[in-house]
DNA sequence: GCGACAG
DNA sequence: ATCTTGTCGC
């Protein structure tokens, strides 16, 4: 996998004091600037399951702009815990990446990236095992409060702050609908991550690259359960 | 102690 | 995260 020394180690805690330090060391790691070629190829990461389902499978996509998605399935090694996720989906969307014939230079990850209470949201899991560019782009907020008054035109944005720190951006991606909300996940800087979502907003909500990736992981999904498997 | 809580 | 149907609006 990427630089990091104990990358296994760092997918399986044994407790979660465990995994709390192993989220701040990954936050140390985050680097918070452009490392990446100009006018990067774009991807988008997301997972599928079935509903209410903390044990099942989970599907894991991987999604080039262009070309075809790559994807994996995986048992999670313990439910949704709040803060946590990381630990649940990063395996499965790691294997999805190692099946990527191509690598995007940047991932665009559904989640928080440094908008987290350890500033270590799933994006930036990710981006520190591999040592790969990414931006996390979340549906809702984990933590922090959007500061100001959030414009309502589409592209409007407004700082997010927690404990006094800027950690990501609420960004109003369409008219009349509710903001996601941008941070960095490695090797980007937040000015940077908002214009490449912005690029790619296609006049949804969600930016284009986690939409594809977001349908491959349903197809995948799909596609498991009409074969009847019961177990990855 | 209470509430909040990505996917 | 996911299920389901209808309804409203460009």
């Amino acid at each position: 996998m990427g630089v990091v020394p104990d990358a296994q180690a760092w997918l399986n805690p044994a407790t979660l004091t465990q995994a709390t330090a192993i989220q701040r060391a990954i936050a140390a790691r985050v680097e918070m600037v452009d490392r990446f070629p100009a006018a990067p190829s774009l991807a988008g990461a997301d997972t599928s399951m079935r509903w209410r389902d903390s044990r099942g499978p989970i599907h894991a996509a991987i999604a080039p702009l262009a070309g075809a998605a790559a994807t994996a399935t995986i048992v999670p090694p313990f439910p949704y815990v709040p803060g946590y996720l990381g630990f649940r989906e990063a395996p499965a969307l790691l294997a999805a990446w190692a099946r990527l014939a191509e690598k995007p230079d940047l991932l665009i990850v559904d989640g928080q990236g440094r908008a987290h209470p350890r500033r270590c949201g799933i994006a930036s899991h990710i981006g520190v095992l591999l040592d790969w560019p990414t931006i996390g782009v979340a549906k809702s907020l984990l933590c922090g409060q959007v500061e100001g008054v959030l414009g309502e035109a589409a592209g409007a944005t407004a700082p997010l702050v927690d404990r006094g720190e800027l950690i990501g951006l609420a960004l109003r991606s369409r008219a009349r609908a509710k903001p996601i909300f941008v941070s960095i996940g490695h090797r980007v800087s937040l000015e940077s991550a908002l214009a490449l979502i912005r690029s790619v907003g296609e006049g949804r909500r969600q930016p284009l690259p986690i939409r594809r990736a977001h349908d491959a992981a349903n197809a995948a999904r799909r596609a498991w359960e009409a074969a009847g498997a019961t177990s990855a």
